[in-house]
DNA sequence: TAGTCTGCGTGCGCTGGCGTACAGACCTGT
DNA sequence: ACAGGTCTGTACGCCAGCGCACGCAGACTA
């Protein structure tokens, strides 16, 4: 039984009118999900559905042989668990927690039941999942014609955009996972950006140090689905004033860089090919 | 102001009650589109859906340098244009007539309405619609992990499962657009279908021989996809009865192959590589 | 303090697909 | 019959990414 304040962490919830809220907060439930936890598997019926406030989660399509896919990424924008309201109560993808954080959970009846209201929770809900589509088809495309480099850009600014600081904990096998390739490939583009110094990476840690050049760096794929996210939920300005922004150096990884500059400097492709 | 028995021809509105049916029928409007038609742009507002009868859509996303990838394709088991009822009516997807055909046309009002109604086609809808997220993410996981020639097997059986024959008029440089591969790629994965006899390919006319061995060739996407859809879609086999099945030789084009197929016999990779 | 584990860097050979180029086969219209 | 356009086959060099293997450094444990 959360109190309001605490649902504006959740762009969906943040923007449910005052009936609305009265309705489903009483049945809203906080959770905290630590790295790596499972929500839900590919096949599993759904029983909640889970509105992230300060965790994100990313939902994985598994092929037979066991390796995954990233399809989309939820933040405190969104919500997991589509399925729930759109028919069928099973799903074909599996939800894992990308960051640490909390959600708050529904149980499944409520939100079919409020679903089925036929009122703003649906809108909401409808629009967000258009908002899925237009990032998974885009996933399909940055398969399709983009390099390692690229697709990393695209994976890092879509993390941050859903994390309150610049700092993301993930090793690049990790990241290797999401994307669908190698851990070398993740290892010789995320090394490309630390010589940028763009990011910069020590043991699972990394921090986002120029995202400007980031978003230069990275290919179109971005900036469509957050041109499209916003378009569909252009309510999510007046709750996010707040963006993480701008160079704010770490200290303590600052020293790794130097080790590692020091050994190669004149390379002839310096900048991120393409 | 189509008759019922017309409307068998797709399987949504052939699963309409008859009182949706008296409601939506005199509303639908018969149009017959033709090859590379373009129903709507990428960005453009829709103005209408379009329930294919024997016509098949195909949905593009468009990259900024105007090159397209396929994000999914609808034939007379969905709906063209569900962003109408998603809650915003435009779309970032180019939906293009890739076999020539008709369609039942509905003006977005009339299925806006119907939808709101919160009935039957809504569910129908929304089910469809979570299929179509299924489709698309699949076409992600393949565009990352699967050989040209396993693509073009899974785009071949899409493409089957929604023709009333097993020809389908379409050239390598089509078919390498939808793939978003080189028309080459296409050319040296269909040689090698030809030769193993399960396809002709003429000009522009390809015909499938022997659709089991397509299906062993295949990547696991297509099975998947099915089964994803027919889960959520249960209705569609109580109404599509005959599936077009097996070997049917066309006599006119397999003078084609004898020309090829001389050139160079003893190749090392007859099969279709892995 | 030594041993072990985890995360990261690097090198090497291989291959699938790309870009380019060209040529033969077929179709259509005149 | 011929010309021009369309569709398809083939070849060559190139590169991104893969699979594999190894080494190294920081971190954690005993």
């Amino acid at each position: 039984m959360p109190k309001n304040d605490a649902l504006q962490k959740n762009h969906l919830l943040a923007n449910l009118s005052g009936e609305v809220c009265q309705r489903v907060c009483p049945c809203l439930e906080l959770v905290s999900m630590s790295l790596g936890q499972v929500l839900y598997e590919s096949g599993d019926t759904l029983r909640y559905v889970y509105f992230p406030t300060d965790s994100i989660i990313t939902l994985l399509y598994v092929m037979e042989d066991g390796t995954s896919t990233e399809i989309s990424v939820v933040g405190n924008e969104g919500v997991v668990g589509v399925a729930l309201f759109m028919g069928c109560e099973s799903t074909t993808t599996r939800a894992v927690v990308l960051s640490t954080g909390s959600a708050y959970r529904l149980p499944g009846r409520w939100i079919k039941d409020e679903f089925n209201r036929h009122g703003e929770m649906m809108n909401l809900l409808l629009r967000y999942t258009q908002s899925l589509i237009a990032q998974t088809a885009q996933t399909a495309v940055c398969n399709r014609y983009h390099t390692i480099d690229q697709q990393l850009c695209r994976w890092l600014l879509l993390s941050l955009d859903r994390l309150p600081g610049n700092q993301l904990i993930m090793t690049q096998e990790q990241i290797a996972n999401m994307l669908g390739v190698r851990r070398e490939g993740v290892t010789q583009a995320a090394g490309k950006l630390q010589k940028l110094g763009v990011i910069n990476y020590n043991r699972g840690h990394i921090t986002v140090l120029d995202r400007p050049h980031l978003e230069k760096l990275c290919c179109e794929c971005y900036a469509v689905v957050k041109k499209e996210t916003e378009r569909l939920l252009p309510y999510l300005h007046r709750v996010n004033a707040e963006t993480p922004a701008g160079p704010s150096g770490d200290a303590h990884t600052q020293l790794n860089i130097a080790n590692h500059v020091v050994g190669r400097t004149n390379r002839s492709s310096y900048g991120i090919t393409r």
